[in-house]
RNA sequence: GCGGGCGUGAUGGAAUGGUAGACAUACCAGACUUAAAAUCUGUUGGGGCCUAGCCCCGUGUGGGUUCGAGUCCCACCGCCCGCACCA
């Protein structure tokens, strides 16, 4: 007897793929294509287990598409830009570009032996000129398409520094090199006009059906379509210019409960105050300190400084309110002022509590409700109320019913709009960094901003930097930065700032459907392979990448590097949960936190300790596995340990997809005695003598048809844990089946298919074994017979007032009278009926009875 | 703070509104073995009783809809993700 021997078998059954090619993607009008496209990695020096689970993913995908008869692409590349590249030329002094080729050869070499069926001769680097300069060219055709501008917009400034931080580099409001109190600052930056296409965004996602409804739920809430009325109070001793305040509401019902108007400390009064009145300057600067996220501004203290300014209100211009200035205020969305109604919003009632504000209800749960509010009152606007001080509509009306009735009234009195507005905003591109795709243009003294020409492109990153200083390297390199001007020719300077990448992401997509054209796309190829077929990734990408590549895409449609048959990139998503592990933390000099990785932490009960010096550390339990954390299991310990297709079955078996997997060691073990069982079965299935009898041949096929069935389902539905349970299942049967020689070779062989997707190397070697043609890559998928799914006899559980309390068994096509009969019939029912009559019977064919009493 | 999600045995989890706990782990018992490992077989949600069997309780907490709720609705608690410069 021999036996299972993983790392022989994958290493055979690798070579035999690459050798015949198989996936190798080449357009062929004789096939229905398929895209399969997991998000590509960031390149940061090896791969975890997330990665394993998500490409192990997209591979099943891949593979049973291509049993099925389609013509598969599945890509591979490299999201290479980023800070990690930055931050590990300051701490170790290699360049930037060095790091990253490194390690993206360091990762391919780790994820070739998972035996992924990648086409590998479509990878692409988003670091490499041969992928960064066609983006340059989308810029510039961007450009003239008018989906590019720039604007001031506030970025994290560290003082000590002189550095822009990324928020990553912010920890509770301090530069992480520095120490120091971060500010905001403005800085002339580029923009993505995505605003603009909010409401085709928005109106779109519903056409997404196969997208998860979580996703498209939050990207319609992040797009924030809302009507409300603009409109404006006039001032009083107000400076010049100012004599009206522009403010944005969804609820103008509550006009009559306002009590005073906010500015954002970005808003033009704001800074056009804070020039002449020390004091007021002092408060916004103090505004200003602190990052730049909006979880910052919302969660940090609310602050607000009365201006000394008036404003009338505009249906009662006796009432007078005070012109604040506000830290929670966000310049971006609306118009940078709101007015305050303390009765109906929490955040207001607690700044007028503050600040000593009137507390004014317009609207109350019913008549005989007290005045004075303990908190703000903010019902469900589906919900009908009682208007104290309503203007416009019923005395009793629902708040959508008192929106729309103000904003009407309010136009009619001349008092300003009712406007649809979107909480997206434009999305800045400029980084102020060196690793990252150069912006290219150039600015010219005499000509402004000028794109640079195509035929300069690529605008390459020059190599010759250093990162000893904190900032750009960029930004000191002259030589780099003198160009000529693309316009007059004269003496000028480079764009410094790179893109986000963001943008580098956005169109990879696309990249792979002719990765080594000298266009950015080729329309031939794009229209045969997009859009992609199922994509699969993070949840952590739901808003911000999903939204901008479904942005960009449209881009480029209208920059002509995209059909308009793939605006929509993403067919069908799937969000994977992510792998958790625990972390282990203990506390270094400055009060910092120090990081362990699992293999230097003992576990006792519900404890840790360190395994050098045994000091107690704190766990944070099941966080997401990032490497800044060190709880990063390696799955090369795995593969080499007990190999690819057992690390590939464990990281599918037991968790839903869908969700978070808290990594254990204890199941690895499991998933490959599972794989030897499997192959040792084949193996004795192998040495039967040919011709051999048995019993029970039809019920095994009876059961590997269903089998099929399920097993298809569940790769359909990304059930796969749920499909490997089935395949556990099978196995047993199959393994107390003393069925002929001829039915367990069909079924060894049925169930190496099955597992082929997810175990690739093992089905191929157990097809090669039983004697399968070719390689059962390339087999077609099985087909489950339906005549051998329907069972006979059912058994239907018996419930008396929805308890289960007997079961019979009832041919399938038993009538419901018939099965009434029987129900009410069976001694356990009559004992618990006693003598009464039921009220009622219910009878679900082929689930369920219950008899109501 | 705002937006989204999740919560089921000792553990990971299963369950188109229809028998809660499939499948796996762990534990326990048995077979094989001089022994161990490996392998195989079996038991295992909690409690109770008149123990071949029957009854009660049980899916974070509290309420609701329904003949029937882990599943749908409302409120609360806890955890996770995102919040526009991490990717």
């Amino acid at each position: 007897m021999t036996r299972y021997t993983p790392s022989e078998i994958e290493a055979r059954w690798q070579a035999a793929w690459e050798q015949s090619d198989i996936f190798k993607a080449v357009r062929s009008a004789d096939k229905p294509k398929y895209y399969v496209l997991e998000m590509f990695p960031y390149p940061s020096g090896r791969i975890h287990m997330g990665h394993v689970r998500n490409y192990t993913m997209g591979d099943v995908i891949a593979r049973y598409k291509l049993a099925k008869g389609f013509n598969v692409l599945h890509p591979m590349g490299w999201d290479a830009f980023g800070l990690a590249a930055e931050n590990a030329a300051m701490q170790k002094g290699i360049h930037p570009g060095v790091w990253t080729y490194q390690n993206i050869e360091d990762m391919k070499s780790q994820m070739k032996p998972l035996g992924f069926s990648l086409d590998w001769s479509r990878e692409i680097a988003t670091c490499h000129p041969d992928y960064y300069q066609h983006q340059q060219a989308m810029f510039i055709d961007m450009i003239e398409a008018g989906l590019i501008y720039r604007k001031n917009a506030v970025v994290n400034w560290d003082p000590v520094d002189m550095t822009v931080l990324a928020n990553e580099q912010v920890e509770q409001g301090r530069g992480w090199r520095s120490g120091a109190l971060v500010e905001r600052r403005e800085l002339t930056q580029w923009f993505f006009k995505i605003s603009d296409y909010s409401e085709e965004l928005l109106e779109a996602l519903d056409r997404l059906e196969n997208w998860p409804a979580k996703v498209r739920l939050m990207q319609e809430n992040w797009i924030g379509k809302s009507r409300g009325l603009q409109f404006a109070f006039s001032t009083i001793d107000a400076p010049e210019g100012h004599d009206r305040i522009e403010v944005y509401t969804t609820r103008p019902d509550t006009l009559l409960g306002a009590s005073f108007v906010g500015i954002s400390p970005d808003h033009p009064l704001a800074k056009l105050l804070e020039r002449d009145n020390p004091e007021i300057a002092a408060f916004v600067a103090e505004c200003r300190k602190g990052g730049t996220t909006e979880e910052a501004i919302e969660t940090g203290e609310k602050l607000g400084f009365d201006t000394g300014i008036r404003v009338r209100h505009p249906f009662d211009t006796a009432q007078e309110m005070p012109v604040y200035i506000a830290n929670f205020i966000l310049m971006e969305y609306g118009t940078g002022a709101i007015f305050g109604c303390p009765a109906h919003d929490q955040r207001d009632f607690e700044f007028a509590t503050k600040y000593d504000l009137p507390i004014i209800p317009t609207f109350l749960p019913s008549e005989d409700s007290a005045d004075a509010l303990e908190e703000a009152y903010v019902p469900a606007k589906t919900e009908k109320v009682y208007f104290v001080r309503g203007f416009a509509g019923d005395t009793w009306q629902t708040g959508l019913e008192a929106i729309d009735a103000a904003i009407a009234f309010c136009e009619s009195q001349g008092v300003g709009q009712g406007v649809t507005k979107y909480r997206l905003r434009d999305w800045g591109l400029s980084r102020q960094r060196y690793w990252g795709c150069p912006i290219p243009v150039v600015h010219c003294d005499d000509c402004g901003v000028v794109p640079e020409k195509k035929e300069n492109l690529p605008v390459k990153l020059p190599e010759d930097v250093t990162f000893d200083i904190p900032g750009n390297p960029l930004d000191r390199h002259t030589e780099w930065r003198t160009t000529p001007c693309p316009s007059c020719g004269k003496s000028a300077q480079r764009e410094t700032d790179t893109m986000d990448t963001f943008v580098d992401s956005s169109w990879y997509y696309a990249r792979f459907t002719a990765p080594h054209a000298d266009t950015p796309t080729v329309m031939e190829d794009a229209q045969y392979w997009m859009k992609v077929d199922q994509y699969i990734g993070g949840v952590e990408h739901a808003i911000l990448h999903l939204l901008y590549s479904r942005f960009f895409a449209r881009a480029m449609q209208i920059t002509g590097h995209l059909p308009k048959s793939a605006i929509e990139p993403f067919d069908a998503l799937f969000t994977q949960g992510m792998v958790t592990h625990a972390i282990y933390r203990s506390t270094g000099a400055n009060d910092r936190p120090v990081f362990h990785y699992p293999e230097e932490v003992d576990l006792n009960g519900d404890k840790a300790f360190l395994k050098d010096g045994g000091a107690e550390l704190d766990i944070i339990p099941s966080a997401k596995m990032s490497k800044s954390k060190n709880n990063v299991v390696d799955p090369l310990n795995i593969i080499s340990a007990f190999g690819a297709d057992t690390a590939r079955w464990f990281v599918l078996s037991d968790s839903p997809p869908e969700r978070d997997v808290e990594w254990t060691a204890s199941g690895a073990e499991a998933a490959y005695k599972h794989l030897s069982r499997v192959w040792n079965i084949s193996d004795r299935i192998a040495a039967m003598s040919d011709g051999a009898e048995g019993e029970g041949s039809e019920e095994l096929l009876r059961q590997m048809h269903k089998t099929i069935h399920d097993v298809t389902m569940g790769i359909e539905s990304f059930g796969f844990n749920a499909a490997i349970a089935k395949l556990y299942g099978f196995t047993a049967i199959l393994q107390k089946s003393k069925a002929s020689k001829a039915a367990k070779r069909e079924a060894v062989m049925t169930l190496a298919q099955l597992m082929s997707p997810m175990t690739p190397h093992l089905a191929e070697d157990i097809w090669a074994t039983q004697g399968g043609e070719g390689l059962i890559a390339k087999a077609p998928w099985p087909q489950a017979n339906d005549s051998m799914l329907v069972d006979d006899m059912v058994t239907l559980p018996i419930q008396v007032n929805g308890k289960r309390r007997a079961e019979i068994e009832v041919p399938a096509d038993m009538d419901k009278g018939e099965i009434e009969k029987l129900a009410l019939a069976h001694e356990a029912v009559i004992r618990i009926l006693d003598g009464n009559a039921p009220k009622k019977v219910i009878v679900v064919p082929g689930r369920i009875v219950n008899v109501v009493v």
